[in-house]
DNA sequence: GCATTGAGTAAGTTGACACTTACGTAAGTC
DNA sequence: GACTTACGTAAGTGTCAACTTACTCAATGC
């Protein structure tokens, strides 16, 4: 998933992928649409994107088509959803629990200096 | 754009960015979070997030206190959001552009089921 | 078989980058 | 003013990654 992550931070490769979307296309037929890059940087870039399953390769003849692989592209969505979600609910988690605080505590509702040990957050990233 | 996905491709900055997502934290502070990186390296993570505005700073004595800042990681979401979802319209643009050499010709009926309504969008990623 | 086409691989270069230690510096404390 | 705290910055190092050119290899056509 940080394979993924990485090679989608590279504007070429995002490129290529945006080529690949929809349609099938050869590496000759990739490079060709970047003059300024060499063919092999372009194959290159296909192997890092097939490392990380972003791309599929299938082979007729003496070339190999490659498309976009959505199931990757799914994936990667929803860990970063999830990066964007699991930040909103701890900032929910944060203002219920000043809420209950303040709630079950009426008129000792400062406790300043334990604030700020949020602990709570789940490896997502370590598999 | 491209400088907030770049920063986001580094695990560590990630976990940075979800420490300060709704903390506020010092840059030691942080620091401690990462006990087997020096704090140089964080404050040099942070100068990174900040230049790519995920983070803002303020000051408060000899502190800098930094937190996430939401309107970058919106607008990168929804970049990318852009970028699941658009992507054939916006393989048809490269498509179209490339192909601008070619004559406009009314009735040309290449790929029947792809419809050409793009104008909408400019170009999100340089800037 | 042999040349051609379409592609990955090898090897080297360059530059970026994630670190390190050492130092500099602004703001409070005494 | 001297000291401490909380940082950033400088300078150096090792690694990785995006390229290049040169080559190798597999499939097809003749």
């Amino acid at each position: 998933m940080d394979t993924a992550l990485k090679a989608l931070a590279e504007p070429r490769r995002r490129e290529i992928l945006r080529l690949v979307w929809s349609d099938e296309l050869g590496a000759t037929a990739i490079a060709d649409r970047f003059p300024d890059v060499s063919r092999p940087a372009i194959s290159q870039h296909l192997a890092v994107l097939r490392e990380a399953a972003l791309v599929t390769e299938r082979r007729d003849g003496t070339r190999r088509l490659y498309r976009a692989n959505p199931q990757t592209m799914a994936e990667l969505r929803r860990f970063l959803d999830d990066f964007w979600t699991s930040g909103l609910e701890r900032l929910r988690d944060v203002a219920e629990a000043a809420e209950h605080r303040a709630r079950s505590r009426p008129g000792h509702d400062t406790d300043p200096d334990t604030r700020t040990d949020t602990d709570t957050h789940t490896d997502k990233e370590t598999h």
